[in-house]
DNA sequence: GATGGGGGTTCCCATCATGGGAAGGTCAAG
DNA sequence: CTTGACCTTCCCATGATGGGAACCCCCATC
C-alpha cells in the first residue's frame, strides 16, 4: 500500500531525490523495490528511515555514523551504551570544530577592532597576516567529522 | 639572491609543496620564476607572500577571500576599510557557524544525558532520531567558507 | 663515468555530501 | 496522440588537500 515515487518522498522527508538515490547507490540505504518500469517505489517504513536519517544528517553525523546508527535502531536488542557511545564522539567532534572556529574568531575580532576601516591605509589586519612570527601551528591532521555544504555564497 | 626550491619553500613557509603549485595553478599566486630544467625558484618575498597565505588559511579565509587580501596587501595606498569588510565577513561566518554546530552540539549532549548507556536496549537518542516530528528545518543553502580537512579519522 | 638517492615535474584520483544537467524512457491528463 | 511532469542513468563540479605514478634532474660517492 501507499507506494510512492521518489518526488514524492523526497518532499515527504526533506532529502532530495539524488541524495535517495546516492545513499542507496553507497550501501547506506538497501536497494528500493522497482515498478515494471524501473521507477524506484517508497513505503511508510521506507520514509520513516529517510526521516530518520535526514534528522541524523542534522546533527551533523556523517553518512558512515548514520549507517552505525541505522544497524543500532534496526537492533531492537542492543545495548544502549553503544549509540550513545557514537554520539558522544559526534559530540567531542563537533566540540572540538566549534573550539577551532572560535579560536580563529576571537582573533580575528581583535584585528578587527584594531583597524578603524576607514579610507586611510593602516591596517592591523594586513600587518597581522604579513607578520614572520606566527606560530607554526601544527598543521592539523586531526580529523573530525564531515560539515555539510561550505563553499562561498552568502544567504 | 638565496632561491630555493619548492620543497625547502614548503619548509620555511608551512604551506605543503602540492599546495603551492595547486595556489600557482589556480591564480591565487603569480607563476614562480623556473630554473633551467623547470625547477620553481622562490625568493624571500615569495616566502613572504606564503606565509601571508598560510596565516590567511589559518584564521580560516578561503582561498577566494586570500586573493583579495593579497591584492589589497599589494596596494599600499588601499583604504583599511575594505580589508575591515573581509575580515567582518569572515567573522560573521564563522560565527554562523559555531552557532550551527553549537544547537547540534546542545541538542546531542541532552539526548546522551538521558540515555543510560548500559547494556539496555532503551535508548532516547534513537527515539529522536526515529520522531516524525523534527522540524522541516530549511535545507541549509546558506554557505560559509572553507572548512578544511573534514573526513573520519579522529587524533 | 656510472649509479643511487633525494628531489623536482606533470597528471590523475580520492575525499565528503551535494547539486546541476544531459539524454532518454514513462505516465497521466488533455 | 501530444504535452509536460516525472523518472532513469551517467558525467561533472564543488574546496582544499593528500596520495601516488611516471618521469626528469642534480649532486655526491664509488
Amino acid at each position: 500500500m501507499s507506494a510512492i515515487t521518489i518526488g514524492e518522498a523526497a518532499r515527504r522527508t526533506g532529502v532530495s531525490a539524488k541524495m535517495i538515490r546516492w545513499y542507496e547507490a553507497t550501501g547506506l540505504l538497501p536497494p528500493a523495490t522497482r515498478s515494471e518500469a524501473g521507477y524506484r517505489h517508497y513505503d511508510d517504513s521506507d520514509l520513516h528511515t529517510l526521516r530518520f536519517v535526514r534528522r541524523a544528517r542534522d546533527l551533523g553525523f556523517s553518512v558512515e555514523a548514520i549507517a552505525d546508527l541505522l544497524a543500532l535502531w534496526r537492533d531492537r536488542a542492543r545495548p544502549s551504551a553503544g549509540v550513545k557511545a557514537i554520539a558522544e564522539q559526534q559530540i567531542a567532534d563537533l566540540r572540538r570544530r566549534i573550539t577551532e572556529l572560535e579560536g580563529m574568531a576571537r582573533t580575528l575580532e581583535h584585528l578587527a577592532e584594531s583597524c578603524c576601516g576607514d579610507e586611510r591605509p593602516e591596517c592591523p589586519i594586513l600587518d597581522d597576516l604579513a607578520t614572520e612570527d606566527h606560530a607554526p601551528a601544527p598543521r592539523r591532521s586531526t580529523r573530525g567529522l564531515s560539515d555539510r555544504g561550505r563553499g562561498r555564497g552568502m544567504v
